[in-house]
DNA sequence: CTCCTTTACGTACTATGTGTATGTAACAGA
DNA sequence: TCTGTTACATACACATAGTACGTAAAGGAG
């Protein structure tokens, strides 16, 4: 096969990672290997290895890229909520949970991930995008200073079970329709005062 | 080596398991090979082999007495928490945070569990152990019938994360306090009516 | 007590998959 | 057009999972 150009090497660079993506969706990383990632591509090894450094740096791709899309979804959503800060604490948490359950990346993100990145790896990787938004919606919010950390890392678990939870129910819908409902319970708790 | 005697057969497994504990503690089941474990125990990969299927079947057996020890204090704590169902579930929620906290079974049981067996095979077995007390304690309390899955899913998730960032935290006393806080008020926000 | 089967390993081998070293041809600038 | 670099493909080395087989003792059955 004679040399690409730049562009088409781009471009085996993506159709490398879209493999990579819909096997490891299907899958999940231990299950998946970068031989099958290639010929799924329609390349060799030699390709996957010569665009990733390797099996970790290919997933860490995939993952960012996944965590961009999803990231960006909740910046969306949050901007498009009005001003009032809890209002952009809840549109961002619901784009969140809608985001990570409509393309089947919950596995990937949710579960592959921290386990092959390493859960504070990850943490860290994720506390520079959507986890940023929700930790600074919490602070705008009113959550008091020494909580909010444990209040972005819980109400975070409860939101990535949650897609979790929703990936596997057989009515999706509906289970999406309960899960919000559930949230929202959770967020009127993390509001300093709310009555109703 | 001469053969040795069904008690002593029952005790190199239990070290095989122990070590095996210990090392997916300490690097994570990518990391451990089992040969790496059997040298840890003073056996061969024969003797691994021959008391536990595969790789896979011993990381199973690990999760599954980490597992066992986590419920049975969950379980002693709602015990002894008197009758009130809401006393029932704080007590339980706690525990659970502690127990999971205390020892190092947290990166084995929250992060490696569900990638290497699986998030749902893993949950089912789950929903056997703590989490059909967490569901029934949620159903005692009185959430309606059709939120008590994803609630239980939630506040789960919720734990879960807390207890993960309270491992990498460096004052562990002081985050185990806030994460308590915080899942106090998330309970707070599960339980129909609550003033206060 | 004496077979005799089964158990509890150890050893040796196979298979699979990762990573690396190397080869090569074409792109792209000087 | 000449050359360095890029974009791969190929071939190889190495680790580790799993399997097949060997063996000696344990623990009953008679």
């Amino acid at each position: 096969m004679p040399r690409a150009s730049a562009a088409a090497a781009a471009q085996t660079a993506e159709e490398i990672l879209r493999s990579a993506i819909r096997l490891l969706a299907e899958r999940g990383f231990a299950e998946v290997s970068i031989d099958e990632v290639a010929r799924d591509a329609g390349v060799t090894r030699g390709a996957v290895y010569h665009h990733y450094a390797n099996r970790l740096g290919l997933f860490t791709a995939v993952a960012g890229a996944l965590q961009a899309a999803v990231a960006r979804s909740v910046v969306s959503a949050a901007e498009s909520a009005g001003d009032a800060p809890e209002q952009q604490l809840r549109a961002g948490c619901h784009a969140f949970l809608d985001a990570i359950t409509s393309a089947s990346t919950a596995r990937t993100l949710l579960v592959d991930a921290p386990s092959v990145i390493g859960w504070s790896i990850w943490r860290a990787q994720d506390a520079q995008n959507s986890a940023a938004e929700l930790r600074l919606a919490l602070a705008e919010v009113g959550v008091e200073a020494e909580l909010v950390d444990p209040t972005t890392a819980q109400l975070s678990g409860a939101m990535n079970d949650a897609a979790l939870w929703i990936s596997e129910q057989p009515d999706r819908a509906a289970a999406r329709e309960a899960a919000h409902r559930v949230l929202d319970r959770l967020i009127d708790a993390i509001l300093p005062r709310t009555p109703r």
